[in-house]
DNA sequence: ACTTATTTTTAGGGCAACCTAAAAATTAAA
DNA sequence: TTTAATTTTTAGGTTGCCCTAAAAATAAGT
């Protein structure tokens, strides 16, 4: 089905946001298959000249995996903020319904969408939402647990994929868009203390590995855009 | 898959609200389908006691199979109406989306929806949606073609499966509710001319086969419900 | 460099949902 | 009631996507 091709564009398009070079055993285990099975799909992907297959050295989306993968991850991104948006749909469960809306969507309602939501930038959880040509917007960021010294920083983003997180942020009252001071940062662990409005809040390694932010000494005027 | 098997739920419960009995042969036509593959998902069927199955004798869903049918249904429905009210989307395109929407959606974004739409009775095409515990409403109704005399009618429901009928309906401004005043019906080919509101039209036989009224002598006070 | 461990591919199947062609059952016509 | 037409089922096959187990290639350790 369409569907699993969708899947393992997008897929191979996220781990290669992070890695060099994204093999065979990465993509089955961020896929919840076996490397069996997603060596025979690549395979597919590399006739319908969607990836570049080198045999044992991993994969690479070429010109048009890289823009259906986009395509995807629009769809993705948008459904996320009209869920939130027109239904007021808790930003830790949006995600999970996105993964199956995305490849059911035409391109008449994907356009309606975009446009009762203003051609949004950015999805709830503060990642970049692809526009129709595929281009995506690249902001400098640092993730949270990088930062080795007292400053105040603007979170831009949080990972979307553990809804526990989510609720636990949300708690904290901390989102896209939200300043931050750091206060402290513990050398043995790497928690850090931080104050948002009236409260401070201790968060683990773990919490801030998963959250990037904008340093002070990056935010010029025209860095710090609203959604 | 899931979907294939509220596919065939949903098209077998459409089938027996204008059959006595449902055939191999109706079914598969009206899914696009050989009759072998039919045959073979309903065995399937009956195994899982969703329909009764008799050989050569045609199917007949059971309780549980009816439940999971109006399930699809009401899912159906409600995004039509939904893509209706929230993004606009013209009466003559919710259909097929809705067709895919339908296996996608979860019972907590089927709620949410409901509420945005403060729990409608009927879909933009003026069906019935059935409630969570799968009761429909049965309203009284004829064909259009079926009325024998000059009379005003109420129109009750119009066929959502073709586009074009109800693009050419939406530029008369006939839908759901309005009210028509039959002026008269020509004996040679049924053909029919109503008064509504300013304008008279003349209908075809065709098209009043597809459009189902509450006629004037049913019409008493409560059967004449808004949206 | 040689052995061991890890990664990746190949080989061989399974399952869901479809198909065509042939056989069997039912229904209609003579 | 026998024959012919139609409907329905069975048999056998295809495709997509997944699996396990074994083999091959690559990478790491001594
Ligand atoms: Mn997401
Ligand atoms: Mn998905
Ligand atoms: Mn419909
Ligand atoms: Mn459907």
């Amino acid at each position: 089905m369409l569907k699993s091709i969708e899947d393992y564009l997008k897929n191979i398009y996220e781990l290669q946001e992070h890695f060099e070079r994204v093999t065979t055993n990465q993509l089955a285990e961020k896929m919840g298959i076996t490397p069996a099975s997603a060596t025979g799909m690549i395979k597919k992907l590399a006739a319908m000249n969607l990836v570049k297959y080198r045999p044992y050295q991993g994969v690479e989306l070429t010109d048009a995996g890289r823009l259906m993968a986009l395509e995807v991850i629009r769809h993705h991104r948008l459904i996320e903020l009209f869920l939130a948006k027109a239904l007021g749909v808790p930003w830790d469960r949006v995600h999970d319904e996105a993964e199956k809306w995305e490849h059911v969507l035409s391109e008449d309602i994907e356009e309606r969408i975009d446009r009762f939501l203003g051609s949004p930038r950015w999805d709830p959880h503060g990642a970049p939402i692809p526009d129709k040509a595929g281009n995506i917007e690249q902001r400098p960021r640092v993730r949270l647990c990088d930062i080795t010294h007292p400053q105040a920083v603007r979170v831009l983003e949080v990972s979307d994929h553990d809804p526990e997180l989510l609720r636990y942020l949300g708690k904290l009252n901390i989102y896209p868009q939200t300043d931050l001071t750091i206060l402290s940062i513990e050398p043995f662990d790497k928690s850090m203390t931080v104050r948002h409005q009236q409260s401070t809040h201790t968060l683990s390694a773990l919490v801030t590995s998963y959250i990037w932010v904008l340093p002070e000494e990056h935010m010029k005027k025209g860095q710090a855009n609203a959604v």
